[in-house]
DNA sequence: TTGAAAGCGATACCAG
DNA sequence: CTGGTATCGCTTTCAA
C-alpha cells in the first residue's frame, strides 16, 4: 500500500473567513423579497404567479450566493422525502448482484427516487434496522435476510412505506422476493446425478458472510441426493490457492466423482487445482460452478454452470413505486430466483 | 429475468391506522416530562444530571413507542452532520475497487462517520455537485475525477469540510489523491520493451465508462515506447467472446508480438481467443493484464499483470478526519497509484 | 403579486 | 433536577 504523507497541520491558518452557507433568507435579503416568493420561484410553483422581473432577481440572487437549498430541513418540513435507502450488503457479493443492483438504481432513479446504500458496518438486525429508521427513508430494500419482523415493524413505525427484501425465507410485514438459494443447489445436484455421478463434493466457502448463500445451495444439493443412491460430502475451502492445492491433493483419498462449487469463482479455483494435479475433467471429476459469469466460458473444459434469473431491477422499481403510493397494499412474498442448468464442458 | 407477479391494487384497504411516526413530544407525554428532558436522557448529556426513576420512565416511554430519533431534525439543528457522501462510480468497477471502498467504509465507520453512497444517475459535474450539497455532507468523496473546481467551491460552500478525489489531475481546492493510470501503461509498456517486443498491442475497451481508466493506460504505454524502435497499436474490444475471437481472427495480419490488455479480465479474454487460435503464449504473442487479480494466476500460462497499490482505505480515512477537524488545512495533493509488474508466465 | 408567520423534530440555553 | 422556549432552513397557508 501506498502511504499518504502526513501533512503538518497548519495550526489555526485563519482560514479565509469561511462564510456560513448562504440560506433561502440570504438570497431573499439579496433580491429584496421575503422568504416565501424565493421558495415559489425556485420551486416553480405553479398555484402562485411571481412576476418575471421578480423572477429574475431571485435566480440571480441564488446563483451569486452560490445557494443549494437543505434537504434535510425541506424533507422535515414536508413530512416525507423520496429516498430509497439500500444497506450495503456486509460481504463482497460478486459481480452478479453489481449489475443487478445497478439496474435497480437506475430504475428507481427514473421514478424519481433517490437511492442511498447506507453502510451500517457493525450493526446487525434490529439495531441497524433502528440506525436505517432514523433517516425515515420512504422504503427501504434489504438485499440479503437478516431482517426480522420487529426489524420491519420499527422502519414501518417510522414512516417507511415499504420494506422490501430479498431474502431466502418470508419475513412478516415485509414484501420479500424469496431468492431460493436452495434450488441452485439442488439443480446442480439433480444435474450431476443425471450425469451419472454419485459422489458428490460441495465446496462451502470459508468467508464468513458467505454462509447465508452457501448454506442453502448445500441444502438443495442434500434435497436432490434424497432417495437416490448419491452422497453429499461438504468440502470446506478457503479463497486462494494454496488451500485449493491441498483439496486437490487430497482429491483420490476423497473418492469423489464430481463438485459443485458454490460458484464459478470458486469452481475456477477448484478446477485449476484438479487440473494442476492431472485429473482429468469431467473424466475423472465433473465440476460445476454457479452465477454463469463469463469467466466460466473462458474456461477449458468450459466450466458447466447454474445460471441465476434475478428479478429485473425495473420490476423491483415498480413493486417498490406500488408499495410507496399504496400503504396498504398487502405485503407479498414471491419466489424470483430461478435456476437453470448451463452443460458446457466439465460435466 | 423472473417476472415479479402484478398485484391487484387492494383499493382504499382501510390500513390499520397507521400511527403518525412516534417524536420526541410523544414520549415526553407518556413519561410525564418535558421534551427536553426526553433529550437529555436519551443522549445522555452529562452537563445535566436526571433522577434514576425520571430516566426509567423516559426509556420505557420510548421503548414502549417505538421512538426513533429523526436524524434531519437533529443535524439541522446541529448545524453540521457526520454524513461522508461517496457518489457511486457510474460504470461498474471492478473487484479491486470494490475491495478499496469496502476498506474505506470501514475505516470511517470507526471514527464515527456515517458513510452513504449516492446514486446521482444521470447527473454530470456541476449539476451532480450541486445535488451532493443538498444533502449538507461533512465530507465529500469522489472516486474518479469529473468534478472541476467550481463544483469543489459549491460543495465547500454548502458546508463540506472536506473534498476528496480520486482522479488522475490535480483540482484546485480538494484534496486530490492522483491515481496515476499512465504508470499502469507505462510499467507494462517498459517491461514488453525490455523483454524484447517490440509491435506492441494496447487493448481499448469499448464499455463507454472505462474511458477515464483506458485513456491514461493507453498514454502511458505511449510514453513507453517513446524514443524506441517499439509501436503502440491500438486494439479496440468490446468485453465478449465474438469480439475476441474476431481480434485473434487478425492477429498473425496485425503482425504484433505483444499485448497489453488494459486489465486482467480483458487479458483473459483475449489470451483465451489467442490460445484457441493456436497462437503461443508467450512466444508468439506476450500477454500483460493489469490489477493483479486472482483470476490470472489460475491461467496458464499463468497471466503478467500489473499491480495497482491503491491507498489503504485506513490512511484515507485519515486524511479525510483531518481535513474535516481542521478546516484550514490546505488542500493536498499526492500521488498515491503505485504500480508494479508482476511477471508471471505470459510475458 | 407579495409578505408575515406557523410549524416540521430535536437540542441547548436559561430560569425556576 | 426539570421545564419553557428559541432556533436550525424550508414550505405553505392566510392576509394584505
Amino acid at each position: 500500500m501506498v502511504q499518504i504523507p502526513k501533512v503538518p497541520s497548519e495550526s489555526a491558518l485563519p482560514s479565509p473567513l469561511q462564510r456560513s452557507v448562504p440560506t433561502s433568507a440570504d438570497v431573499a435579503r439579496l433580491a429584496g423579497v421575503s422568504r416565501a416568493t424565493v421558495s415559489y420561484v425556485l420551486n416553480n410553483t405553479s398555484a402562485v404567479r411571481i412576476s418575471e422581473p421578480t423572477r429574475r432577481r431571485v435566480h440571480e440572487a441564488a446563483k451569486e450566493l452560490g445557494y443549494v437549498p437543505h434537504a434535510a430541513a425541506r424533507s422535515l418540513r414536508a413530512g416525507h422525502s423520496r429516498m430509497v435507502l439500500m444497506p450495503t450488503p456486509h460481504v463482497a457479493v460478486g459481480g452478479l448482484y453489481s449489475q443487478f443492483f445497478n439496474e435497480l438504481q437506475w430504475a428507481l432513479s427514473r421514478l424519481d427516487y433517490t437511492v442511498v446504500q447506507y453502510g451500517g458496518v457493525g450493526l446487525r438486525g434490529d439495531e441497524a434496522a433502528r440506525a436505517w429508521a432514523e433517516l425515515r427513508p420512504v422504503a427501504v430494500i434489504v438485499p440479503s435476510g437478516g431482517l426480522g419482523p420487529e426489524g420491519v415493524a420499527v422502519l414501518k413505525r417510522s414512516g417507511a412505506r415499504a420494506v422490501v427484501m430479498l431474502s431466502p425465507e418470508a419475513v412478516d410485514g415485509a414484501h420479500v422476493l424469496i431468492l431460493d438459494h436452495g434450488g441452485v443447489g439442488y439443480s446442480a445436484g439433480r444435474h450431476l446425478i443425471e450425469r451419472g455421478r454419485r459422489r458428490i463434493g460441495v465446496v462451502v466457502p470459508q468467508e464468513p458472510g458467505l454462509g447465508i448463500y452457501s448454506r442453502p445451495r448445500l441444502e438443495g444439493i442434500r434435497r436432490a441426493v434424497n432417495g437416490t443412491e448419491a452422497t453429499v460430502t461438504e468440502l470446506p475451502l478457503a479463497y486462494d490457492e494454496q488451500a485449493a492445492g491441498r483439496l486437490a491433493a487430497n482429491w483420490r483419498s476423497l473418492d469423489l466423482d464430481a463438485v459443485f462449487a458454490y460458484n464459478d469463482e470458486y469452481a475456477m479455483l477448484v478446477m485449476r487445482a484438479l487440473q494442476d494435479e492431472g485429473i482429468g475433467i469431467p473424466d475423472e471429476a465433473a465440476v460445476i460452478g454457479a452465477d454463469d459469469l463469463m469467466l466460466g466460458r473462458l474456461l477449458r473444459p468450459r466450466l458447466s454452470t447454474v445460471h441465476l434469473d434475478l428479478p429485473a431491477g425495473r420490476d423491483l422499481a415498480e413493486l417498490v413505486d406500488r408499495a410507496v403510493r399504496e400503504p396498504g397494499l398487502a405485503p407479498t412474498t414471491h419466489d424470483v430466483l430461478g435456476a437453470t442448468v448451463m452443460h458446457r464442458e466439465s460435466s
